[in-house]
DNA sequence: TTGACGAACTAAATATATTAGTTTATAGTT
DNA sequence: AACTATAAACTAATATATTTAGTTCGTCAA
């Protein structure tokens, strides 16, 4: 149906999901993106419902995609390797998409529907690995909530330069995170037992 | 030597503070700022480099105030009462301060000398709690870097409206994260020990 | 062929940051 | 007490962005 064979609302947020992992998510403009798309500021208006709304946009498909990248790093492994290997493959998503991950946390308006929904999605993927835990539904969330904490923790601290004074490989400290988290989940296992 | 008594540094960085909290870092304006304390919006340029240098001074100002907040913490406990005390005020911090706390983690060229200094007084006052338990240099710089994702990462997603969604008390979700966390580095000693 | 629809356009209003250059109050000095 | 240097606040103007209103025009379907 569109008439002419120009923009669609994937291929705007795509375009702007480039330019702000190059510039930076505060330096995606409207105008700047129109630019690189080759049409004027307010044919946007056509397809996304401004600034905000494309950061919206941004920030769903954004959560996406980390979602799958989530679930392909927990495919044929198991407990604590998988949960080690969706870690690893969140920090490396955060790399590679540095504005688009931005997006995810700086979304306006997070408690829309279709955000809590690819929100929820994410949950479910990770209660999934959660099963062999053997945990409790409130304990199962709990951990959910802790295994966020901790990738977008170290990821967002590394992003923001916070490290970087110290030279420590940071490999080397988000492979020790992991290991302390593990380390503690089993240690939790056990005193529940008592 | 101020020949007016009006604005000076210090006060245009607490008037921004106020204002990032409550209307949220990306709606402090110069304007809305100038606004607020009585002056014309070019009249800022005499004390703060723009918007950008605002949001310095910001996030300067919040990582002092913020660690000044972790050493009030810390006094009068020792190890895990210590780590736990910190983390918790790191949490009132961010919830207190909203604004504020977002500007550390946005900062615009967190590079800055000043920026440094600040940020390696965090890192000494963590380490300080952590000389009990032993640690190489190294491990305790790991160590750091965990409790700072760790607080950092719950925190942030808190604020992100990530937990909304689960009816399930954050607070209870934060502590059990910190016992984890607390369980993982004892167990960590132990391995290293034999 | 024609008419409806929607995409992209121009034009214009609004808001903000920023620079240049001017005025003026105050502090320190004569 | 008058004077001068200084720095703070001002006005004026520019540039860049977002956003709205209203127009043009290609394309699809009847």
């Amino acid at each position: 149906m569109p008439s002419r064979p120009g923009l669609d609302r994937a291929s705007i947020v795509e375009a702007a999901g480039r330019l702000a992992d190059e510039a930076g998510l505060d330096r995606l403009t409207l105008s700047g993106l129109a630019g690189r798309l080759g049409v004027r500021t307010p044919s946007l208006y056509n397809h996304i419902d401004g600034l905000d709304g494309l950061r919206r946009e941004l920030a769903l498909s954004g959560i996406q995609e980390l979602n799958r990248h989530l679930q392909r790093a927990a495919i044929g492994k198991e407990s604590d390797k998988a949960l080690e290997s969706m870690l690893h493959a969140y920090r490396v998503f955060a790399h590679e998409r540095p504005g688009v991950y931005e997006a995810i946390l700086r979304a306006p308006n997070p408690d829309s529907m279709r955000m809590q929904e690819a929100s929820n999605a994410i949950l479910d993927t990770v209660l999934t690995v959660l099963e062999p835990y053997g945990l409790t539904r409130e304990d199962s969330i709990h951990t959910v909530r802790a295994f966020r904490a901790i990738g977008h923790g170290f990821v967002s601290l590394e992003a923001s330069g916070v490290f970087v004074g110290m030279d420590l490989a940071t490999d080397d400290s988000f492979r020790r995170l992991i290991f302390v988290f593990l380390r503690g989940l089993k240690s939790l296992n056990k005193i529940e037992l008592t």
